[in-house]
DNA sequence: CAGTGGTCTAGACCACTGG
DNA sequence: CAGTGGTCTAGACCACTGC
């Protein structure tokens, strides 16, 4: 293992050993790469859970045989990525959406301006929780098997007593067995935060395409539409660690009191 | 300056030296975020056009005084936020909008799947470039007084013959004098990168916002709807060096062939 | 080959938290 | 006060580029 006397680029013991790519050819990984990976294995075995403190830089240095400056480049990356959450002082903490400031951190519909009060007022009304079978794009979605069994949920969000959002939300059956309507209902905090806490299964990245549509007429009565309005569709699939899908969700977005926010860089 | 013998925190002298905050309170920041605002600076005031190679790690660590690990840290954020990009065995580069990989940056309207062969038959159609004045909503957006000089540009972008985007774009006229149609037409490659070479104007980062709208019947010309179609409206507010607004943009797109993406970390 | 960015180390000290 | 993350340094060496 690495040691002050000998370079870490040619010693091929410690956590560095078998970096050889598919042809033979060594593909060069650096250590801190390493070092994020087997950390982010520690996450995805549940060894931390998620509020939980992880080691601290120095216990990780010693585990792994390195200095503490490659512990911490690992922890950069996991950090900018909102797996781990710094706090000086205190330690470094497996994040988790039950934190009151990151609440719906992946929800991007906001209030238009002077329309802010409405925040405070939502209202999460729970419609149905359904066992059903996955269709062929569903499936694709998923990474499963067309016919594999899913759990549907939909509810609807309304601010200030104005429906505003309608949701479908699809699940694999596997890691999602036992959830029911009433335990939705029953459910304070985001929904994310529940599927952690009863189902270990951690949310950490997620994609959404958004089109125009006009609503069928179940929709727009869920929403309770006057007359015909044009809405955000919004499609996510959302991934666990390793960038397995474990979420498939299709909203219906109102966008005459908010808007869909975004962020180029 | 700092040295090996002192403690760079002690020390009041070199870049650091009026680190103090409003209310006298130390306000404490680190060597690397002064060493970082004094790159920005540099880029700001042109010392370094988009594209151009900056100076070497050591260099800079050279010029400030720092080590070459402050320099390196002070780039990896001005990297991160796509400021510099950093090439191995070349250099550190001014990123810029003028380059094959990452033109269109901005734009995130994505064909559907099976639909990826109209990227390469992209189209524009420049239909209008005026002078007009601020209305006060636009001189709030953009930092002005209601009534200054605005450049007003309208196009068409068609994907495969297909009209599908319709723009329209606000400049301060004082940043943008002698902006034409003609020099418009003319331009091949991104707007962006014709700000930039043209005009010394560098969009670095943009908010936007995204409704479902119907569009009204000029609107749906340009696009050349058969029926009614709900579009998206797409506001945007561009922004150079130091957050400073340079642009309003409004795109209705067709969601038809296309979607807007967006990836949630 | 020299020059650039990229990785790794070891050690010192600062800023913050909590007992 | 001890323990945590955060900053800074100096030096060594690797990987990549182009002459």
């Amino acid at each position: 293992m690495p040691s002050p006397s000998h370079s870490p680029y040619t010693d091929a013991s410690g956590p560095a050993a078998e970096a050889v790519g598919a042809l033979g050819v060594p593909a060069f990984s650096p250590l801190y790469q390493q070092i994020k990976g087997l950390i982010l294995q520690s996450l995805q075995s549940g060894e931390w859970k998620p509020g939980e403190v992880i080691l601290s830089e120095n216990d990780l240095a010693a585990r792994y045989r390195v200095s503490q400056g490659t512990v911490r480049k690992a922890i950069d990356e996991l950090s900018s990525e909102h797996l781990l959450v710094r706090r000086q002082g205190k330690g470094t903490f497996v994040a988790t959406h039950a934190e009151q400031q990151v609440q719906y951190r992946f929800l991007r519909l906001m209030p238009d301006p002077g329309q802010e009060h409405l925040t405070a007022l939502a209202e999460r009304r729970m419609i149905d929780c359904k066992r059903v079978r996955a269709s062929a794009e569903l499936a694709r979605l998923l990474g499963l098997r067309a016919g594999d069994a899913l759990i549907q949920v939909r509810r609807v969000l309304a601010f200030g007593g104005v429906p505003t959002i309608l949701e479908d939300i699809w699940l694999p059956g596997s890691s999602f067995k036992g959830l029911t309507l009433e335990r939705l209902q029953d459910w304070r905090g985001p929904m994310y935060a529940m599927f952690e806490s009863e189902f270990g299964v951690r949310m950490v990245r997620a994609q959404e395409q958004v089109r125009a549509v006009m609503p069928d007429p179940t929709q727009a009565e869920w929403l309770e539409l006057a007359g015909p309005t044009p809405l955000l569709n919004v499609e996510r699939v959302a991934y666990t660690y390793n960038d397995a899908p474990m979420e498939v969700r299709r909203g219906l977005y109102r966008t005459d009191r908010h808007h869909y926010f975004n962020t180029l860089n």
